[in-house]
DNA sequence: TACAGGCTAACGGTTTTCCGTGATATAAAA
DNA sequence: TTTTATATCACGGAAAACCGTTAGCCTGTA
């Protein structure tokens, strides 16, 4: 029988190797490629490709979604199961939108990301625990559909390049390092960084900071 | 021959299940308790013991720094490795003086860790990769061995007129502005702020933004 | 097709931060 | 009493952040 290939993207090598210790528990699971940081995983994908790919939101360099962007469309294109300590209901459906097909919280079991894989390699989506309780929660309790949240406190304000840009900001790196690890222009940095201060209402890099941390984006 | 017994700590149950996946591998290395946070590690070993416990640091409730303290000095206390994201070297020397025998960054690989958890079972200290360059180049980089930063240890080190000008700082505010705030010269609050990034050992005002929160001086 | 939004980029100029280095005064501790 | 820690201030230069403005390109949608 055909094994299901799996890619690993996390910036600690030490998940990596753990998940692989739990996918190797079963035998129809083989892990063909692992990446530290986004751009990793874009460039195997130019030349290789997987079933599943197990996506941690949080990386440096470029994070999931930015990857799930770059992805996105490709023909051969894996199912992505996207992995995150945080389970906010904005993010989730972000990343559904994006054309993720699973959706974990770091706070579930190893196993369950056996049952994750051979879910969406089926063709399924597939949700853990707590994250199924935060879609039902978010349905049953705005049941129209309409966002409590109007103006998307989190991921509707900024677009998907700015909190990339923030993200690296609250990380203690200068535009010209961002630029570098973006691979644009510091201009385009610089850009990006006065429309932050503008549309977030701060004085400087330190109230950037601050929102960062506030909304778990460093 | 007896087996050494682990606990594991770390709010991400994924890692826990990841890091048992690891130590399985070896059959000299049994796994006999896990906790999510840091007060059930402190439960535990109210009423338990292990040889070694992995201590994540980053955790909700009490974090590993707190666990350390809870730990220490208890009779037939466990060595300790911590296991953190960052390699900060402040925190290496901390968690060191607090009484841990073993510090990883999580971004070594997997097979480390069983190399860890033999070495502080020995008796000695084990450091990953990463952790060992951030202490030779701090090392190398104060070859007198004298502190640059006298008895910084992490938490207390910051003089009351520092954390004044640290908390203006983490107020959005320039030196000019907080200057007239004290009623002292800019240059003086400049010299407090190369200071506050020498003592923390952070790269900018960023990095001060981030203390602050941390620390609640906000 | 036309328009809006998002990403990219540039330029010139001002302000602020960052860094090293050195110095003085004072009060507490060894 | 000598040492140490703290708080204060100064200068000069390099680097980075901040500000306004403009503009081309692409994509998705009305």
């Amino acid at each position: 029988m055909k094994k299901i290939n799996i890619h690993i993207a996390d910036d600690h090598k030490i998940m990596i190797d753990g998940i692989k210790a739990v996918l190797k528990t079963d035998s129809s699971i083989q892990v063909v490629g692992e990446s530290l940081n986004g751009i990793q995983v874009i460039d195997w994908y130019k030349t290789n490709t997987s079933d599943v790919l197990i996506l941690d939101i949080n990386m440096p360099e470029l994070d999931g979604l930015d990857v799930l962007r770059g992805l996105k469309g490709k023909k051969r294109s894996p199912k992505i199961i996207v992995l995150s300590s945080y389970d906010d209901i904005k993010l989730i459906r972000e990343v559904l939108k994006m054309g993720a097909s699973g959706f974990l919280a770091k706070n579930c079991a190893g196993e369950s990301i056996i049952e994750a894989i051979k879910t969406v390699f089926s063709g399924e989506q597939y949700f853990s625990e707590s994250v199924k309780k935060r879609i039902y929660s978010d349905f049953t309790g705005q049941p129209s559909g309409v966002d409590v949240v109007p103006e998307g406190t989190f991921y509707n304000e900024l677009t998907n390049r700015e909190t990339d840009v923030l993200r690296l900001i609250a990380n203690e790196m200068s535009s010209k390092a961002i630029a570098l690890a973006l691979s644009i222009s510091v201009n385009t940095v610089e850009t990006h960084r006065k429309n932050l201060i503008k549309k977030l209402n701060v004085k400087n890099v330190v109230g950037l900071a601050l929102y960062a941390v506030k909304h778990n984006i460093v």
